[in-house]
DNA sequence: ACGTAATTGCGTCCAGGTCGCATCTAGGGC
DNA sequence: GCCCTAGATGCGACCTGGACGCAATTACGT
């Protein structure tokens, strides 16, 4: 699927839905499918205004906000900062490291095992959805201990 | 031990590292003992305030911080409200349903072997002292889902 | 009792959003 | 092709949760 095709496959379920296109959401679109990873909506923001920069910056939480009851994205809260984006197909958990801020995807049924065990054990059902898992990845707590310095403490 | 005898063992243990001992530490570490669960700063603030009016909330946060640095209580992110905190001895996982907001403590061994896992599998070291697992508690997936109506979304 | 470094209250500031409102516009109906 | 109106936008005010600088106060070693 080419990005042009996400964007007007996106626009397609909005109009289906009663919404309406305009420029602004074609350009927050376009932002979130170019940058790829996990934008946060400050992000996001910066990049539909070095286009158009009357764009406002609560137009971007509005619409994302709206994507995601749509079901096209997911925020994920990585810590203490503020929450990243992304698309909601191909489903994925976040580990992320509190040295370097380095995000690390995990395909669901990794945990899948897990979470039925607290299930089972604990009659809880965990939802990962929109939080991440913090720690130190392999480069922060291994052999340079010592170089581990900026990062995202807790 | 008493809760009398844990406010002087604290005190005692903040002298020692060369700090002084206030009216509104005293005050502050008695709400902390007589509130027993997971209090916010906010909830220890009022505690003290109805005792001592004159104690500040930014008072309040300093001291947590502080007895945070001193290894007697660590702070728990529960999700999207306000941090709380509870004394470092028995350490314990929590989690967090976002139906009722019940908080359901977890014994540090319990998640050990998934930790392992993780490490082994991921080369990630999670570190779940400041973040809660969030999720569904038994009674609001259960049988009732109709009846899930207050609580503290995603 | 004194000196001084630690602590406090206060006010201001910050991030990360949320909301109300007047204005504007997309796009269905004709 | 032009209206009409519900939906969307820009703007500014507001909110929570917390951090910070500063001057005044105070604990406590000597």
């Amino acid at each position: 699927m080419t990005s042009s095709d996400r964007l007007e496959q996106v626009l397609a379920l909005l109009r289906a839905g009663g919404g309406r296109i305009t420029s602004p959401r074609r350009a927050i679109l376009s932002a979130l499918i170019d940058h790829g990873g996990h934008p946060t909506a400050e992000q996001l923001t910066a990049d539909v205004q070095s286009r158009q920069p009357d764009v406002h910056e609560s137009t971007v939480y509005r619409f994302l906000d709206e994507l995601e009851r749509l079901g096209v994205v997911d925020h994920v809260h990585l810590g203490h900062g503020p929450a990243v984006y992304h698309f909601a197909d191909d489903p994925h958990h976040h580990l992320v490291c509190d040295g370097c801020g380095v995000v690390v995807e995990v395909p669901v049924k990794t945990l899948e095992e897990f979470q039925r065990r607290v299930r089972r054990d604990l009659e809880f059902e965990m939802e990962l959805r929109h939080f991440a898992l913090p720690g130190r990845c392999g480069a922060c707590v291994g052999p340079a201990r010592a170089g581990a310095a900026g990062g995202a403490g807790s």
